[in-house]
DNA sequence: ACAATACTTCGATAGGTATCAAAGTGTCGA
DNA sequence: TCGACACTTTGATACCTATCGAAGTATTGT
């Protein structure tokens, strides 16, 4: 039986890790906005006219206000599954595919 | 852009159960159960033989508790990650797939 | 029946978190 | 340069949770 993270020996990512990762998905609206930015990776054609995805967006779709959307893209930033880049007035997420790749492998090929 | 439950007509769980589905995997401990029941899934031979994952040896690997351990298996079970069987003295886990393959999807097919 | 085993429930504690309003900071267009 | 805009920070509140020890329950072997 496997029990601790030397189990894994090809794991990027320990299991503290992975579950900061599973955490940062565990609010409704956190998990909202990462799924925006999932499907927003998926779906782009390139990186010249890629804006990414705006929080400023998340801050009018979303029913909670400005200083909560702050807090939780700076979670997903925490757990390491999104990066964010400042355009002008604009901040732009964008996904991190390593910790999305890694927490699909522990679904799948297990 | 998408943000709600709606958005996803196909969907089998909504972003609630989702988000339920994801912090119970929050916790390194309840991780570290939820990936033995994972590997047990996958590479069990046959209903005959199948004596699931024992709770038993969750308390005996893990470095918490008897009642943090009953606490954490009845979170994922709350979750719909994982189902229990009473086998006499022992109590057995086996894994939900319906819940697996949902989150396997938002991660990988969105 | 009785003792041992495998959990489970209860109560407590220490710490974390989602949200908000108010005030602050940085950027841009006029 | 000034106001509008897009966040961000701070402080507060209400709630949730991981863990423990102690006590309880259910099952089995003798």
């Amino acid at each position: 039986m496997y029990m601790t993270d030397a189990d894994y020996p090809s794991a990027e990512f320990s299991d503290d890790e992975l579950a900061l990762a599973f955490k940062a998905l565990s609010n409704p609206n956190r998990l909202r906005i990462y799924r925006e930015i999932l499907r927003h990776d998926r779906h782009d054609v390139g990186p010249e006219d890629d804006a990414g995805c705006l929080v400023f967006d998340f801050i009018n779709k979303l029913d909670i206000g400005a200083p909560t959307v702050s807090h939780h893209v700076k979670e997903l930033v925490r757990a390491g599954l999104i990066r964010v880049e400042r355009n002008g007035k604009y901040l732009s997420c964008y996904l991190n595919a390593p910790m999305r790749n890694a927490m699909a492998v522990l679904l799948n090929n297990e």
